[in-house]
DNA sequence: TTGTCTGCAAAACATTTGCATACTG
DNA sequence: CAGTATGCAAATGTTTTGCAGACAA
């Protein structure tokens, strides 16, 4: 996989896997369920792998580590500024365009070198919504 | 104190306790720094009622639940809209008056029903960043 | 061959639960 | 007295670490 070269990772079969599930799948997954999906293919895929593979993937900024609920991360293939909405339904989480808080614009972090921007709503998405 | 009982909950010294510091110590501590700050006065305090209590006022809506960073919960007691940031040299928390993100703007969500809100930055704070 | 990657088992943490005791209305 | 709150100890669930064997440049 040209991609994980791109970042200076080697591409092991495990890595290439992981890469391409999630690539695949747009369900910003936890280390989990990469796990549970993978392992059947992979027999010998371990969860550790799952874990140190997602860490270098966030080193190297592949992925980006969503932290919207408390008890466990999930993984976003996509990088770039969005939203993200998580349904406490049926758990999903969706993505959506957020607008782009100008940094600029917020005088109450003058000096401040911002790294890292995430916008999370929860609720009740619109398909759970109808079914109540 | 007046404060719990409007909500609903009945006072006891250990809840006082806890919301007492959380209004005084406005720091989005986690429930560890709640426990360590609050155990010298209060020996017999236990790690489960800082725990139980503090679910109990995120329940009530006394106080919300931050998920800045994915290994431990910060706690609010400001329920109001503003962005949180992290501050990756020091770890402290601060707020930030975010804009008003009209969820009726976002046509991404037609449909949802959105009950929280969460703009949280991560980075590094003016103070750390002159340090440098 | 030398360094890196994998995966098992065990450890580390934050958080929750079961349950007996203590408190409060 | 009845119901609720507390806190210890143990369990749970996620993530990390130590380490030995497997693999790759």
């Amino acid at each position: 996989m040209k991609m994980l070269q791109d970042k200076g990772i080697q591409p092991s079969v495990q890595r290439i896997e992981i890469l391409t599930f999630l690539i695949a799948n747009r369900i910003h997954p936890t280390a989990e369920i990469i796990y549970d999906r993978l392992h059947p293919a992979i027999p010998t895929l371990s969860r550790t792998t799952v874990y140190n593979t997602l860490r270098l993937f966030v080193e190297h900024d592949l992925v980006q580590v969503l932290t919207i609920e408390d008890k466990e991360a999930r993984f976003d293939i996509d990088t770039s500024l969005h939203g993200h909405f998580k349904c406490d339904a049926c758990g999903s989480v969706y993505d959506f365009s957020a607008p782009d808080l100008p940094p600029e614009k917020m005088k109450d972090l003058e000096g401040f070198m911002i790294r890292e921007r995430h916008v999370y709503f929860r609720g009740t998405c619109a398909m759970c919504a109808k079914n109540i």
